[in-house]
DNA sequence: GTCTATATTATGATAGAC
DNA sequence: GTCTATCATAATATAGAC
């Protein structure tokens, strides 16, 4: 593995545990076993290193994303699965876990946030379309709304887990909305 | 005002504009017109300091959420006005957006969240289960994760404003969740 | 209680050798 | 491309005068 490539990954790590303000460029350079040298050669400094780093993770997690929501089969049960996913609740999403230090501060690192919440919320919505044509979700529902909705409890819930420190929230915020959507017992 | 109280209202603004990691003390003793003497004077050093702080917060916005969701009124009315209430989505939860720098890291810092997050969800509960009884909710819903849902989806409004600069979002939740929970038209 | 001056360490970046 | 040495500035805290 390249230097590049040894600082790109690290820093993916420690946005991930630390966020963006509490990584340091010697954080990163401890973790890659890399000098000043690489660092200042590959990136311009410690935000055009985050930009590459947020960009790989955004293309990561879409790419699980679009497995399980733009795959084959009923849409309720990707929509449910996509409620169900196992997470790491504790150490938050990675993406959304930046949004109140990066996103508004600047507009280029905030870029690839804004671009993959976008693109989660396109297959969301095709899935809820889906199960609206199949029948399995009522007609009368704003897609485009229902989306957000999803995206935002899951969000939500990742706040929740590391503001109370409890591994249980996910799993209460899924049963909860998977009875609200496809009906529990008097539907 | 005391230089004391000046010292935690501007670590509460400083808090909600920039976060724990990016407010020092020189911020809070600037906006505070205030010296390092009265600083250390009253508080440890900042995090005793921000410890203060979230307190109030704390305090200040369970007193509004008490004042609405433990009011009378239909208990119905009460839950969709927790939906529907003006929220600066832009600026995030005053609280909740200190959850991924904060609570893990450090317990005591992560104590008045806890506490917060922790009444809120009992309030909630406590109206959902009161829209149970008088049948504005179907019965077999958990209180509990739906109370945990509630919270969750407004949480990760504010979350996905931030991260996509949106100013709609909390209305587009707003208006799935009422419809999911008192039914729009086939219910 | 409040102020100014100072100390210490960390941050983010540059310089120049190899 | 990579390294070590160095730098200017900011963060956090202390000391001591008033």
């Amino acid at each position: 593995m390249s230097k590049k490539e040894a600082l790109i990954d690290a820093t993916k790590q420690l946005l991930w545990e630390k966020g963006y303000e509490a990584t340091s460029p010697r954080d990163i350079q401890a973790l890659s076993a890399t000098g000043q040298g690489s660092f200042y050669h590959h990136f311009d400094g410690k935000k055009d290193l985050a930009i590459a780093a947020l960009e790989e993770i955004s293309r990561e997690m879409l790419d699980i994303m679009r497995d399980n929501l733009a795959a084959k089969g009923p849409a309720q049960q990707r929509l449910e699965s996509y409620l169900c996913k196992p997470r790491e609740s504790l150490k938050g999403c990675r993406v959304g876990r930046l949004a109140n230090e990066i996103s508004m501060q600047d507009p280029q690192l905030g870029q690839p946030m804004r671009a993959y919440f976008e693109e989660l919320t396109e297959l969301l919505k095709h899935a809820i379309r889906e199960a609206q044509e199949d029948g399995s979700l009522p007609a009368h529902l704003d897609a485009g709304d229902l989306a957000t909705t999803l995206l935002a409890v899951v969000q939500g819930g990742f706040v929740l887990s590391r503001a109370q420190d409890r591994t249980d929230i996910h799993q209460s915020i899924a049963r909860s909305m998977i009875n609200l959507l496809f009906g529990g017992e008097a539907r």
